[in-house]
DNA sequence: ATAAATTTAGACACTCTTGTCTAATCCGTC
DNA sequence: GACGGATTAGACAAGAGTGTCTAAATTTAT
């Protein structure tokens, strides 16, 4: 606290590395686990720290827990709205455009870690903690359904689409992207970069057969035969 | 064992119904709780049952957990074909019969009881039992993809649908017509009558865009304009 | 009624886990 | 090289859960 440029209250830098590494393993082993499978002994030899140090940190195996899940929603909603923002607002070729935009959700928010396991929290300890994953459905689900709906609706005032309710087709939109890998998501699995592109690219075609201008701009006919594996 | 009908191993009456009230009870049990969370006390309390008689019955919590999974599979795969058989393969009104449909196979599979808690397991403790979800795999999805599937074909076939690849139509007509329930169903909810119906008609609408003929027999084209809340 | 089978409550040993405590040790800074 | 905060290993008490056992009570069929 002498003549430190950083304030007070931030302790030595391995400090930091200890709370990151516990953060990692505890959700590791939260998920694989469950809640109640999970034990302290478990995540600290995981983390490579004593298990005092997690107590030190945290408090209790509660507090952890909430922690893991706070910090799991903040980090997946920065990934989802990094990627809504890459979304093709003025398409070259839409089909193609609205396919990487899918696969890009996909890998970087759905099939990655932090995605993964969120989830995997949400469908297990959900019932459990009634207003913590009330927070988690207002910060996700609350805040970008409707960003992504937008991004549809400007699409379709543009003249690229042709939908009714863009909430709806928003929704529908990912659905159809995912719809190929439900199974695997049910068993935790993570599935392969072909197949998140299989399902996406399925999607999309199907997608834009039900909102795609039957005579847009130029060159929206020419995917109507494709049908390749 | 003299002059009954019934040849021998059938213990009493009373013996099967504790039997059903124990399957009752630990499947909600372990379905709340997750398998580590479950604890046989509480799966006697709520099944009415003194703790003895549940390892009379089952041996063990995991011996018990197996047979709850290899039931629920078994009842809802029964009740997905019973489904599929109302499957309208001479729709009078394509769309009509096909939201019907689709609210049938939400709710008599996938809303209903069994189908929340076989869902939930599979989520929760399928990494854990690789071979007893494995096995639940090739009898569910393995069996009643390809059956869907199948209708998808013949309606097509029979020139009301218009349809390149049936298996990747079928899994999309039912993530169209779950589209709207995911988050409920994330957190483990039931969803409403009326949203169920929300989503199935919203969905099977987009599908028809997608796969309806252009000019079927007669009246497809009513539809397009239907925009209501 | 009576005999056989089943269920029950309770006690029990055993194991595992949580959360605390202590004394030793590490590590970066002065 | 000494200081101070953080970390560590290990012991520890308290509690909870599993699976077993026993003797009594209850049910079911004869």
């Amino acid at each position: 606290m002498k003549h430190d440029v950083s304030p007070d209250s931030i302790p030595p830098r391995g400090h930091e590395a200890k709370r990151a590494s516990i953060m990692d393993a505890a959700g590791e082993v939260f998920c694989r686990e469950s809640f109640a499978g999970a034990n302290i002994d478990m995540i600290a030899a995981e983390a490579g720290v004593s298990r005092q140090t997690i107590y030190n940190h945290h408090g209790d195996k509660e507090k952890l827990f909430v922690a893991i899940v706070r910090d799991l929603t903040e980090r997946c909603n920065a990934g989802i709205f990094a990627t809504i923002s890459t979304f093709p607002d003025q398409p070259k070729d839409l089909e193609a455009d609205l396919i990487a935009f899918a696969v890009r959700m996909n890998r970087n928010c759905i099939c990655n870690r932090d995605g993964k396991f969120l989830r995997k929290l949400i469908q297990t300890e959900g019932e459990r903690y009634p207003e913590l994953f009330a927070e988690w459905r207002e910060q996700g689900p609350g805040r970008t359904w409707p960003a992504i709906a937008a991004r549809f609706a400007r699409l379709a005032h543009a003249g690229f689409l042709d939908i009714e309710d863009p909430d709806v087709a928003a929704r529908q939109f990912l659905a159809l992207a995912n719809a190929e890998l439900q199974t695997t998501f049910m068993l935790g699995g993570t599935p392969t970069d072909d197949e998140v592109l299989q399902s996406a690219t399925h999607g999309v075609r199907t997608f834009l057969r039900a909102f795609g201008k039957r005579q847009p701009a130029a060159d929206a006919q020419k995917h109507s035969a494709l049908a390749g594996a």
